[in-house]
RNA sequence: GCUCCUUUCGUCUAGAGGCCCAGGACAUAGCCCUCUCAAGGCUGUAACACGGGUUCGAAUCCCGUAAGGAGCGCCA
């Protein structure tokens, strides 16, 4: 059976990266009639919140991507670690490293300013019993460090880029448990991945050159590593990473922003994966066609304008009753219902974001003069006769589209564009829009000869 | 610095030696439809990073260069 899994950190906003791991992840288990878990990495108690890990939550559950069982938290597994870490020190395949944070760091700059990789130089690596003794009198409170071996490589079997060989020579021996006994990433990680029965893991290409190091755990302690499949990069437009400074959104904000979860999805799914599925389509049939075999190897870019595509897709695409859940945040206070409904009617196909729900809001619904969105001050003037025809029908049929246009087109012989687009500039304060008949409808009598009025030239 | 990854239209991508003077989708332009917008239909513009090889033949294989990215953390 297919088990995959998010695996998190909660210290900090899930940004777009991550969700789409998250996507990929939910998206072959469901293919496969698998299992989602879902874990949160929070062995780093400083850097991790409780906040954090609660927004987790909201935002897999708003993205339409549950997770099954119990959420595992690492914080609780310290005895199974431990075990692990016990395991490890009787096979000899660690030594605690007394090191402190600082002579490491020197170390690592030396390293580097000498033109060399700043790998952990070994120091305590052969400490006898008396060294270790006088470190520990000291007080020192040692890590535990990986030994890796000397010679010989590590090789795997990448899903998405291959055959993929590193040598042991090129990595340093690195912390598995820090000073103050809790498990590092590289270590839980894995270890929690072995146990839980993880089949694959889709992750991010920066964990690619890491994964030699969590093969060479899961070797030691004689557990079945997962497959790895590591997806590039989502990157800015220009190429770089993508950043907060970048402009890059998390998906909570995006949220907050009234992007709607499934164009997010939508536009995270084509990226980095190849698939014949053309416009707007909703999880089950995304997950149905899912393929890593499909994963693609380069980096792909956050396109915003494409969200927008999605965005409007995915409006279009709301039931009555959706849209005017997604739009009620912008309708006027006390809007009675059958009202909300008929904007929502009008309006539904002509918006993207909420401000342009809130523009047709204050358009229909708003007092006074209108204001035009963009470029030149839409001043219209209309005729006095052509005015007056609609003033008086207005008068005369109340709020009825239709009445109107025949009794203007009656009185001034004005049809086709010469009729509409005068009629929707006064009336909207723009030259595009809804169809004209619902909005006057909404908009009403007076606040329609108002319009008329103050639109009328000399 | 060392190791690793990546490079096809504006964007997402197809392409695993001849099917490719490179296909699709979105965006974009024009036309049709139409009171406008949206939707829909049709048509168009638009790309193999560069330089060497290998081969009868290369977007596809090899080498190099350039550009971008990642890792080398008591972060994940």
């Amino acid at each position: 059976m297919t088990v995959t899994r998010f695996a998190p950190s909660p210290s900090g906003a899930i940004h777009l990266g991550n969700a789409r791991t998250a996507l990929f992840n939910w998206l072959l288990a469901r293919r496969d009639g698998g299992q989602f878990l879902l874990r949160i990495e929070d062995t780093d108690a400083e850097r991790s919140s409780e906040a954090y890990a609660q927004q987790i939550e909201t935002d897999l559950e708003w993205l339409g991507l549950g997770w099954d069982g119990q959420i595992v938290r690492q914080s609780a597994r310290s005895a199974v670690y431990a075990d692990a870490f016990e395991t490890l020190e009787r096979a000899g395949r660690v030594y605690p490293c007394y090191c402190t944070p600082l002579e490491i760091n020197i170390s690592r700059k030396s390293q580097l300013a000498a033109g060399k990789p700043p790998r952990y130089a070994g120091t305590c690596r052969h400490l006898t019993a008396e060294q270790r003794a006088t470190r520990e009198a000291e007080g020192r409170e040692p890590t535990l460090r990986f030994r890796v071996p000397d010679d010989g490589r590590v090789e795997f079997l990448d899903l998405v880029h291959g055959e993929q060989a590193f040598q042991c020579a090129d990595i340093g021996d690195f912390i598995i448990r820090r000073a103050d006994g809790t498990a590092s990433f590289f270590f839980s990680n894995i270890v929690d991945d072995a146990l839980m029965g993880v089949t694959t893991v889709l992750r991010g290409e920066d964990h690619l050159s890491n994964t030699p190091r969590q093969l060479l755990i899961a070797m030691a302690l004689d557990l079945k590593a997962p497959d790895y499949g590591h997806i590039s990069l989502i990157t800015a437009m220009d190429g770089s990473p993508l950043s907060k400074r970048a402009g890059a959104k998390s998906v909570a904000e995006l949220g907050a922003d009234g992007y709607l979860p499934i164009a997010l999805v939508n536009q995270l799914y084509r990226l980095g994966h190849s698939s014949d599925l053309t416009g707007l389509q909703d999880l089950p049939t995304l997950a149905q066609h899912f393929n890593p075999a499909h994963l693609v190897r380069s980096p792909a870019r956050w396109d915003p304008v494409q969200l927008a595509v999605w965005q409007k897709d995915a409006v279009h695409a709301l039931s009555a009753d959706e849209a005017l859940a997604w739009m009620r945040p912008q309708l006027p206070q006390g809007l009675d219902e059958s009202t909300a409904r008929a904007f929502v009617a009008a309006v539904q196909a002509n918006v993207v974001v909420p401000q342009d729900v809130a523009d047709w809001a204050a358009v229909i619904f708003g007092e006074g003069m209108i204001q035009a969105e963009s470029g030149p001050p839409a001043t219209p003037t209309l005729s006095p006769d052509f005015a007056a025809a609609a003033i008086t029908a207005l008068r005369t049929h109340g709020a009825d589209w239709s009445a109107l246009t025949q009794a203007v087109k009656a009185a001034t012989g004005a049809k086709g564009p010469a009729l509409f687009k005068p009629l929707r500039l006064a009336l909207t304060g723009r030259d595009h829009g809804p169809e004209l008949g619902p909005i006057l409808a909404l908009m009403g009598v007076e606040r329609a000869i108002a319009r008329l009025e103050a639109s009328t030239g000399p």
